[in-house]
RNA sequence: GCUGUUUUAGCUCAGUGGUAGAGCACUUCCUUGGUAAGGAAGAGGUCCCGGGUUCAAGUCCCGGAAACAGCUCCA
């Protein structure tokens, strides 16, 4: 054993202690502050315990709040915590799984008697009381054959189900107060850092997430180490609560759902129609000029087309209801995706490899039975339409259509502010590679496509082997609304599958039929959710280009309604979306009103106004602007939108240089 | 699909076996106003659906549907 370590921190410097040092030791002898902060070390690159001794040279990165890592930390002993403080409470109460989740915590525990929301804040006085004591938490080794008689003794069959996979050797417990539980750690030093928290639901959950065992209580719950970090917090969920794109989709009139037309298929009302058109304008427009051509198919196809396309052997019968027909041996089906419909418009002539690529893009709304529990929103419905396009590629194409197609997303995500975003690429899983089809060289090709095009586009990207779909890879777009919650988007997918199946060639130079590959794409996703997402990124306060109503006219009186229906037929006939409040109420209520309704600019007019020709603007959430004619008003609209929309100049896309 | 909760006016929600309620929205009238709620009156109900218990059910019981939360799932 060395005498002394030196210690490498995360900026390069070094230091030298005795050994065994503690990564606690290390923070006191650097300050008393760091010390009172640190919550976990990262020691060689693992997260464990401030206490643990380091024994021999070492990088040491001291983990405080900011850190994820310690995030995670932190929660898991809080879980620790409330597992101690329901034991208090509910004796004979057994424990499933306590692990952190992305904010907070939960506990899987079944208990005697039930536990209810309402027995909530009990537990959450318990928590309090017992972090205020500073239970240290203790980490000590112990045999499988002890771990098991100790939960033997204690009767609580979960811990010595997950006691019995584990590998022979040392098993480790913690113990912070009377609670001692079975855990790999690592965990705060002791229980007072937690200064604040909030249990914040109880739901059920199936022991080890298999729907045939026992259902358990899980408690949810989030802490801190301050007590400001929970009221805002809490007040961050009430923002997100105001967001929700099902209650602002009915405040704004957008969508509905009827119980009589059927769960999860959405009724777009008037003016989520004309949002959800212009979006398709848009994208229509950008797909136009990258050489996309539209097609439409029907809204159903012969299940024969289905099994072709191995859809229907892999999701089988209960997804695809037969529609029935009054013709012998006709079985149609809804369809639930666009895909084996523009292969057959790929097949219907022969294709040269001059011609490609070719890319066949549709709006086209598909069918999915998904189960009742999963539906939500817009998000997760069972009739949505997607703006869908196959691409057909050579493979010397391949990178550069794949490169093209990010171009468009992020023109998207550009023109509405979709500043943090993240891509995944889901490659295949290198350990069990018969669960995909297509050959290694063909596989190896299309990965490297997708990374290099990811490098090349400098996508802040990351990795995931195994989440692949069987036919290819792909690229997922992940979008961070304003208020920080993820949403997945867009997706690009390479197959080899597809054109395998359908027999599709083109051919070569060569004068030999070849196998083209099919890219997959959809921007948006689908309509349904980008609309979702788009609500909850903006509040329901749209973009001008996009938004229902762009202007509303406030006449003072109804003196001026004659004047205000003037001033609106003439913005009506500049292409401007404009209403006209002519109600008997006062200005202050009409402004209040227009303002709750999230139009963008408010133009009022009296006396004033109409003896100058002018109506004063006012800006919604900003305020008065000062008067302008109708016909500035219309062109600042003009501008404003041109500016919003404004195009890339897409290089790539076949604009000439010079015209 | 599973577990739990919920379902009453357009919306948000009270309602303890005995005549169906409030606020907002809506209609009409008064008021004619200057940058976030003027006043009054009125209209509006399959109390989610189906069965049962009871003299009597929005309320209690059984079955079903839908919404919400979580789990499982997601081509």
């Amino acid at each position: 054993m060395q005498d002394k370590v030196t210690i490498t921190f995360p900026d390069g410097n070094q230091r030298e202690y005795a050994a065994p040092v503690t990564a606690m030791g290390v923070a006191e002898s650097i300050s008393p502050r760091l010390a009172g902060e640190v919550l976990a070390a990262k020691v060689n690159g693992k997260v464990q315990d401030l206490q643990i001794p380091i024994t021999e040279d070492s990088t040491v990165k001291l983990l405080k709040w900011e850190d994820d890592e310690a995030k995670a930390v932190f929660w898991h002993t809080s879980s620790h915590l409330m597992a101690e403080a329901v034991e208090a409470l509910f004796p004979g109460t057994k424990f499933g799984i306590g692990p952190s989740i992305e904010t907070g915590f939960y506990y899987d525990i079944d208990s005697p008697t039930p536990i209810t929301e309402a027995d909530l804040p009990r537990i959450e006085e318990k928590m309090m009381e017992l972090a205020r004591v500073k239970e240290p938490l203790v980490r000590y080794e112990v045999s499988k054959a002890e771990a098991l008689k100790t939960f033997k003794e204690k009767g609580d069959e979960y811990k010595l189900e997950l006691i019995n996979d584990l590998e022979d050797g040392t098993i480790t417990f913690y113990t912070n107060g009377c609670f001692t539980d079975l855990c790999r750690g690592p965990h705060l030093p002791d229980t007072s850092h937690i200064k604040a928290l909030k249990l914040t639901s109880v739901a059920g959950a199936y022991w080890r997430g298999d729907e045939n065992r026992k259902m358990l209580t899980r408690i949810y719950g989030v802490s801190f180490p301050k007590k400001s970090m929970l009221d805002e917090y809490l007040v961050m969920l009430e923002e997100a609560k105001k967001r929700d794109h099902r209650k602002l989709g009915r405040e704004l009139e957008l969508f509905a759902f009827s119980q009589r037309v059927g769960q999860g298929l959405p009724l777009w009302l008037p003016k989520g129609a004309a949002l959800r058109d212009r979006l398709e304008q848009f994208l229509r427009k950008i797909q136009k000029q990258y050489g996309y051509e539209q097609v439409i198919t029907p809204h159903i196809g012969m299940k024969d087309l289905y099994v072709t396309s191995g859809h229907y052997a892999k999701y089988g019968k209960d997804s695809f209801q037969p529609i029935k027909t009054p013709y012998e041996g006709e079985e149609f089906l809804l369809k639930p995706m666009n895909c084996p419909h523009h292969c057959e418009i790929y097949r219907l002539k022969p294709r040269s490899y001059k011609d490609l690529p070719v890319r066949f893009a549709e709006f086209g709304t598909v069918y999915r039975y998904e189960q009742s529990g999963e539906l939500h929103g817009l998000t997760r419905v069972r009739g949505f339409t997607q703006d869908d396009a196959h691409l057909f590629v050579r493979p010397d194409q391949l990178l550069d259509e794949f490169e093209k197609v990010i171009d468009i997303v992020l023109y998207i995500f550009k023109t509405l502010k979709f500043e943090n975003f993240t891509a995944q690429i889901s490659l295949r899983d290198p350990n069990n590679r018969e669960k995909y089809i297509g050959s290694d060289e063909n596989w190896a090709k299309a990965e490297q496509a997708i990374i290099d095009a990811t490098k090349n586009k400098g996508l802040p990207a990351t990795v995931e082997y195994g989440e692949a779909a069987f036919y290819g890879p792909k690229l997922d777009f992940m979008v961070k609304d304003a208020i920080g919650r993820k949403w997945q988007l867009g997706t690009i997918q390479v197959d080899y599958n597809l054109p395998e199946r359908f027999d599709l060639t083109y051919t070569g130079a060569d004068d030999k039929p070849h196998r083209p590959i099919m890219i997959h794409r959809a921007p948006f996703g689908s309509m349904e959710r980008f609309v979702a997402v788009l609500l909850e990124h903006t509040a329901g306060k749209f973009p001008l280009w996009l938004a229902p109503e762009q202007a509303v006219v406030l006449p003072i009186s109804e003196k001026f309604n004659d004047y205000a229906e003037n001033v609106s037929k003439y913005l009506n006939n500049s292409d401007i979306r404009v209403i006209t409040d002519t109600r008997n109420e006062k200005i202050g209520r009409k402004i209040r009103d227009n303002e709750l309704k999230r139009i963008p600019f408010m133009l009022i007019v009296g006396e004033k106004e109409e003896a100058e020709g002018v109506v004063s603007l006012r800006v919604q959430g900003e305020g008065d602007k000062g008067q302008m004619t109708a016909e500035e008003f219309a062109g600042f609209v003009a501008d404003r939108v041109a500016q919003e929309t404004e195009p890339i100049a897409p290089a790539e896309a076949g604009t000439p240089a010079a015209v």
